[in-house]
DNA sequence: AAACCATGCAACCGCCCAGCT
DNA sequence: GAGCTGGGCGGTTGCATGGTT
């Protein structure tokens, strides 16, 4: 059964609201109030115009104390968290913050701030783009910093691109992870699962960026049997000793995965190394005063992308354990952007495939933001009475968010 | 300068729900 | 309890504007 219309569509105006229009609506609800009807007002009023379009125009625009645009860092943070939080709940957001209605917040989202959340993650996937032809050009390019600096940033738009396929699972993997931050707030012990991406799904960027690094960090650039890049810094970098050592360490390693399969903490093609194995490898290496900033990054690297998956019990300390490798990776990314490494990744004559490695290393410098996303931003950046610590209750309880939620004298466009 | 495109925003549409009869 | 009605809401549309080609 279909319902009455709630007024003539025949005989009522549509469209823009005239100047004429909004000053003697506002005229009429200032001095008599709504009535408690809009359906009846517009008659009243003298309007012809739909009841619910009087309503919206009311609410919307000319009540007072009615803010356009000009949105704050601090709303943008309210509206992302309680996005998060409690999806698309217009006005309910609304209420919480004065002035802006759910039409205002609803439009404002949809245009902007989605679109700067999804922009990071976009970025955040051409960033992996961007490896993955880092990583695969390597193996045919002397010159594989060209390669990058010639990718378009547009070409994961292109739906024929192979890479379509990090767009499907990345846009699946933020709803998962707004969920994952609505667990928190409501689960502190989720916190654990949010803060560890080796606890996340193995589709996540960070954790593929992490097992593409460390294939590339394994692998010889012109696919021969030659040293990798590792050993290849090592040489650079004057240790012949370190070199042949890793070169045993390799041979161990290949050997021990190879007759035990249970040693292989991480499988992904063809690479198969053990944590212990690796560490000591790269440990050794990262004494080095000369390379000890892109050995360590390896180790970080390393570190994180081979934490094993593990359940509830063990998330804190992996949690913790990430943090620290994070914020090594961000003050050494700090550093290469001050240039304090920047002899240590100096082409040479000798072995040009180190300036290549220093591209590699620019290039995740200018992407450093977005590990710093994806680990925590949301975490840092919201101001401190919203929190997203877990530990300090939930954002509801800080704020009182839903304080008038229910009773419904806050929902909708506001008090009025 | 004109056509095209992208973006932002106001307004509309239709559904749901609560209250009333 | 069923039907009706108005209020409220989220999703969508269409237009105006500014930028780009």
């Amino acid at each position: 059964m279909g319902r009455a219309p709630c007024c003539d569509k025949e005989n009522v105006k549509k469209g823009p609201w005239s100047p004429e229009e909004d000053a003697t609506l506002k005229a009429y609800i200032e001095k008599y109030g709504t009535g408690g009807n809009w359906i009846a007002l517009p008659q009243k009023v003298g309007l012809k115009r739909c009841g619910k379009s009087c309503r919206l125009r009311w609410l919307n625009y000319l009540r007072p104390n009615i803010k356009h645009g000009g949105f704050t860092e601090e709303e943008d943070n309210i509206i992302c968290s309680l996005y998060i939080s409690i999806g698309s709940r217009w006005s309910i957001i609304a209420a919480q913050l004065p002035g802006r209605t759910d039409n205002d917040i609803k439009n404002y989202w949809n245009t902007r701030l989605k679109k700067k959340l999804l922009g990071r993650r976009k970025h955040s996937i051409n960033e992996n783009t961007v490896m993955n032809r880092f990583s695969s050009s390597r193996t045919s390019q002397l010159n594989p910093a060209r390669d990058l600096n010639t990718a378009s940033p547009d070409d994961d738009d292109d739906s024929s691109s192979p890479y379509n396929s990090h767009a499907l699972s990345n846009s699946a993997l933020e709803r998962l992870q707004l969920h994952m931050q609505l667990q928190t707030l409501q689960n502190p012990l989720f916190s654990s699962f949010y803060n560890n991406p080796a606890l996340w799904p193995k589709i996540h960027p960070l954790r593929e960026k992490m097992i593409q690094s460390l294939h590339l960090l394994n692998q010889n650039p012109n696919n021969t049997n030659g040293p990798s890049l590792i050993q290849q810094l090592a040489l650079a970098n004057g240790s012949q000793q370190r070199a042949e050592d890793i070169e045993r360490n390799k041979a161990d390693i290949y050997e021990l995965t190879s007759t035990n399969p249970n040693n292989v903490s991480l499988q992904h093609d063809s690479l198969k190394i053990t944590a212990s194995k690796i560490e000591e490898l790269v440990n050794s290496l990262s004494t080095s005063s000369d390379g000890s900033v892109s050995f360590n990054y390896a180790k970080n690297l390393i570190d994180t992308a081979l934490i094993p998956e593990v359940d509830g019990a063990e998330a804190m300390s992996y949690a913790n354990a990430f943090d620290g490798a994070t914020s090594n990776i961000q003050a050494e990314l700090d550093d290469m952007g001050n240039n304090k490494a920047a002899n240590h990744f100096a082409p040479r004559e000798d072995h040009p495939n180190t300036s290549a490695e220093f591209d590699y290393f620019k290039e995740m410098n200018g992407c450093k933001d977005n590990i710093l996303w994806w680990s925590s931003e949301l975490d840092t950046k919201l101001p401190s009475a919203i929190s997203w610590d877990p530990v300090n209750n939930s954002v509801f309880q800080n704020e009182g968010l839903f304080q008038d939620y229910g009773s419904g004298a806050t929902c909708g466009s506001g008090q009025y």
